[in-house]
DNA sequence: TTTGATGCAAAGACTTTGCATGCTT
DNA sequence: AAGCATGCAAAGTCTTTGCATCAAA
């Protein structure tokens, strides 16, 4: 992504334009792996401070620009992701690993969701939606079954 | 839950059958409150020490007696939820607050999803599902809570 | 008897915060 | 110039672990 559009995403959320934010940014939107705060942190090498990799991440959460995933780190840390487009993770709680389900599978899975029932919970309880999550929890196996 | 078949539920998981795990197990099932370690150890008042709580709890999540949901106490602390049928959250992550989603609403969602596009990504990702979680972010707009 | 459970305190891991300084607006 | 961002270290919170003791199988 370009400078010039990752800054407009940036004061159009209200955040101030930074050289370590577009770093983070970008580095993070390079990658499917789910990084965490400390796997950027390392692959940043002392460009910049732990707090401020933290801090900045919490500002792009704060602000929906990225999604934390918590507590899938390996000794459980959170994990981050840039995708915004609702997709779905498969989580291996025992190796720490997320992994992106294909857009495709995933978005199939979305569409099945009326909107009415969404709506019909947020009514129910008094709340509003922001972002619907759907993960898996399980295990990668070499072999596939099934 | 009586004893007998509470007893059968840790014995069929391969746990052994302690008063403390009667407790806990019991104090989670008694409510939809989802409670955090914390809130569990203040409630059972000294009966037991908090580094019992934490890992009996693990002991539960291992053998899928209970879930995790990491991330959602007030500083970041994991919530449990002794519902083993598939149901939806309602997560504020301001107010920290989790909310399940009613029965029929959450049953109306998962019905619609097909078991074959959970085996394709099963197959897929050479990946096993033990569970699948859909879990709404948002915020709560009213002082309603069920 | 053997193995796992519990209690306690210490250690560990992740994250946040206070304050001084620098940079964006 | 004002206000947010950053760096550093310290503090805070949640969670795990070592080890001795106790209980379940």
């Amino acid at each position: 992504m370009i400078t010039e559009t990752l800054d407009h995403l940036f004061t159009s959320r209200g955040l101030r334009c930074t050289s370590h934010r577009r770093t983070i940014y970008r580095a993070l939107a390079a990658t499917t792996a789910h990084p965490t705060v400390d796997e950027l942190y390392q692959q940043l090498d002392g460009r910049m401070s732990l707090a401020t990799v933290y801090n900045t991440l919490e500002s792009f959460c704060k602000t929906g620009l990225v999604r934390k995933i918590p507590g899938s780190g390996e000794n459980g840390s959170a994990r981050y992701d840039a995708t915004t487009d609702p997709h779905m993770h498969a989580c291996d709680p025992m190796s720490g690993r997320v992994v992106d389900v294909p857009d495709e599978l995933s978005r199939a899975v979305f569409e099945q969701i009326p909107k009415e029932q969404l709506e019909a919970i947020e009514k129910c309880l008094g709340f509003r939606i922001h972002d619907v999550r759907i993960d898996l929890t399980g295990e990668f196996v070499s072999a596939r079954n099934n």
